[in-house]
DNA sequence: CTAGCAAAATTGTTCGACAATACTGTTCGA
DNA sequence: TCGAACAGTATTGTCGAACAATTTTGCTAG
């Protein structure tokens, strides 16, 4: 899954390195929710100093990943079924402004251009046996659409709803005739895109959503 | 960002009470855009030490009011022209949103009385003449329909824009026409949510913005 | 006046320390 | 036996000093 894997960057620094490693453990679950995270342990670990250790978890504090207690430390924020649908209301909305305003620039041929190659995994033709290969599509899909839409603050946004969905477990498990389905609205989205249809695209975003919080749900 | 915690944690650790600190004086302009915030006369200052104030420092820059940069530290973050813009699309989306969801609740007789009671400032009839007087109604209008809402995730991440709105200096320096404008929608907004009219209050919030947008780039 | 170099400032990170608070297991009295 | 007081341990919150790496500044030579 390509949302897992950090690019190495040589000038990461120490907190950098740290906070996506917990981000990770954090959406493998191998850190489950309502877990204490002890700090001698990570530490120990991650080869860091305490001081190192705290800033990375103020971040994942701040992203709302793990939630901070007072004398009690960082523990694995747990998502309840309100929070699921709250966010999920909230991610509809954003998901479908940028459908709109990725749709609306679709006059750009080179934005045209862009979004086809960047979505042209899902015209394929055999069907998605593979979960994780779907996830993939469907991670690269929404992202195509955040790039076309080109409102940076948005992408960031949505980035950290991705996280969140995926740490709440939606999305798991999907049976093959979800994936079908879910594959057929990417479809009709991204027909409503390319033909220029704000409205139209808005719509069909804001359903697909709201059947994948359904299917969450179930 | 911290969308999901909306907890407040009562205990006033240190590295709160420095981040509290740090966001007033970006508000105020105490410290300038581009500025560097230098970790000596800071820990200086708040009587803190490094580590307490680096804590703080992460807490902020996940919620993008600074930049961190490598061997640099601390730098107040600028919003740029375009920033603003991306910014308050969004937000356009996030108050409607609360708007349509605060109308749709006020079939409940207790919420009403609630909301009701939240806005009775904006109903009041002598010009708004005080600017500072006019933020806090403004503020406190928008407060009342998340809370109306009853979406903490979303009264989160507003509240999170707001700080941004206020950083980017939107919204300062309004004429006593446009205040007396803005109170005038406040009012039709607040009848649209009162009357139960979800669409209504969803449209006449996103227009509300959208002038306060123009406005401020004007 | 500029390039380049040395000095100072600043950051990134570690370590060890200490008090404050939370957790745990044990003992003691009813 | 049960539960409450208690003491010991674990863990966190914060501090201060230290050091290397990097950036910035100031000075000098050309």
């Amino acid at each position: 899954m390509n949302f897992l894997n950090s690019s190495r960057r040589r000038s990461e620094s120490a907190v950098d390195r740290v906070a996506d490693a917990l981000r990770t453990g954090l959406m493998t679950r191998r850190f489950a929710p309502g877990q204490r995270l002890i700090e001698a342990d990570l530490t120990e670990e991650f080869q860091v100093s305490r001081g190192t250790l705290r800033q990375a978890f103020s971040r994942l504090e701040s992203d709302g990943l793990i939630d901070i207690v007072p004398n009690r430390g960082a523990i694995v924020r747990q998502m309840s079924q309100r929070d699921v649908l709250e966010l999920f209301q909230i991610r509809s909305e954003l998901e479908g402004l940028a459908a709109r305003l990725a749709a609306s620039r679709m006059s750009d041929p080179a934005v045209k251009a862009r979004f086809k190659a960047d979505i042209a995994a899902i015209w394929e033709e055999q069907p998605r046996v593979d979960g994780g290969r779907y996830l993939d599509e469907n991670s690269g899909f929404h992202q195509a659409i955040l790039v076309a839409a080109d409102n940076q603050q948005l992408a960031s946004i949505c980035g950290q709803f991705h996280l969140h969905m995926i740490m709440g477990q939606v999305g798991r498990a999907l049976g093959g005739e979800a994936m079908a389905r879910s594959v057929e609205e990417h479809r009709h989205i991204a027909d409503a895109i390319l033909e220029c249809d704000p409205d139209r695209a808005d719509r069909l975003m804001r359903e697909h959503l709201l059947r994948a919080l359904q299917l969450s749900q179930a």
